[in-house]
DNA sequence: CTAGCCTTGAGT
DNA sequence: ACTCAAGGCTAG
């Protein structure tokens, strides 16, 4: 049997480990991806040991989900359900631990309620592209040379303000003016039919989910879920009709959904038609003016063009977020796994925030 | 219960 | 054959 020798940073101490184990950060051989191992869990801040349950989290947290799911434990909080959680304290409170859980987007669907070992799930892709999106926003960060603090700060940056004067991504110079679309969209969308949960969908304004356990039923048309969701109960009157599956990449998306959008769906063109395709919407879009209504899209333009994330990445995410919504003054998105992009069209900002609901 | 270490196994 | 995320095991 082969094995490694490791060094223990902290001890100096050496020992010998199976070739193929990384649980432990002390351990990067072996595993493809030493970038992923630099973050921090966005649970409780200890090291990354790679992608468990959604995201990057570390090998307690992964631990602790796993059990809580798998074993549907409930807990309570004792104080006022929003202990602070981190490594040294993450013992403390379970109940706020697993909401933290729930809260940065670890998945319910990736507990197999079959229990199976090995393989490879529904997830396998995703975490792929996430490593690409990452590295594209580092590359974009560094080619702007922009500096965003510490990279991993980036999560706990609750509100921070891209407020951005201009030119950060040459793309397009754009009217600055926000659109004053008044138009309060009521999120009725979410709840019909099959695509009421867009897989990486768009979050909901703060007033939406409730908190708790509540984990609003989640049939994606992208992952089929793994696990029966213990977790949601609560209202869902049965949708209009029967669920019914529809692979994620078909025209027969919801109407919402732009249609160059779609495309890129349907394609996964390479950089170039991307950004041409974009490009071209864009200023279609932009020529509307303020006359025309904007469209989501439209809105998603102007918004794209005021943040740090050129549009081409824009685009991508979009590909992840599915599906956008406006209430009230307010729009937001789901940025990566766990934050918001925030645009207040009262005062025209862009801004991150940290998602402070679990929505689907 | 926790969390570190270990085994699995579909996808590549 | 290799990868790596999922489940299992078990001291403490
Ligand atoms: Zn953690
Ligand atoms: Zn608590």
């Amino acid at each position: 049997m082969i094995y490694k020798v490791d060094v223990d940073c902290s001890t100096g101490q050496e020992y010998k480990q199976h070739n193929t184990y990384r649980g432990s950060r002390h351990t990067r051989m072996d595993y493809s991806y030493d970038e992923d191992l630099d973050e921090l869990c966005p649970v409780c801040g200890d090291k990354v040991s790679g992608y468990h349950y959604g995201l990057l989290t570390c090998e307690s947290c992964k631990g602790f989900f796993k059990r809580t799911v798998q074993n549907n434990k409930r807990y309570t909080c004792t104080e006022n359900q929003s202990c602070k959680i981190d490594k040294t304290q993450r013992k403390r409170c379970p109940y706020c631990r697993f909401q933290k859980c729930l809260n940065v987007g670890m998945r319910l669907e990736a507990v197999r309620a079959d229990r199976m070992r090995g393989g490879r799930n529904k997830f396998g892709p995703m975490y792929k592209r996430d490593r690409a999106l990452k590295q594209q926003k580092k590359a974009l960060i560094r080619a702007n040379g922009i500096k965003m603090e510490t990279v991993p700060q980036i999560v706990s940056q609750a509100q921070s303000d891209y407020n951005i004067p201009t030119n950060i991504h040459a793309i397009h110079p754009v009217s600055k003016t926000v659109p004053t679309n008044p138009a309060p969209m009521t999120p009725v969308e979410y709840d019909r039919g099959p695509y009421g949960a867009p897989p990486l969908g768009m979050t909901m304004p703060n007033h939406a989910p409730l908190s708790g356990y509540h984990y609003s039923s989640f049939q994606s048309r992208a992952i089929k879920s793994e696990y029966p969701d213990h977790y949601s109960n609560v209202h869902e009157p049965a949708p209009a009709g029967p669920y019914v599956y529809t692979e994620p990449y078909t025209n027969t998306s919801p109407p919402d959904i732009p249609e160059v959008i779609l495309k890129l769906l349907q394609l996964e063109p390479d950089e170039p038609q991307v950004k041409a395709r974009i490009l071209s919407c864009l200023q279609q879009e932009q020529n509307k003016s303020r006359h025309e209504k904007l469209s989501m899209f439209g809105l998603m333009c102007k918004m794209a063009d005021q943040t740090l994330f050129s549009i081409v990445e824009w685009a991508r995410s979009c590909i992840y977020f599915k599906e956008l919504e406006v209430s009230d003054q307010i729009f937001c998105c789901r940025m990566c796994w766990s934050e918001l992009l925030v645009f207040d069209q009262s005062t025209g900002k862009c801004s991150t925030q940290k998602r402070t609901a679990f929505h689907w």
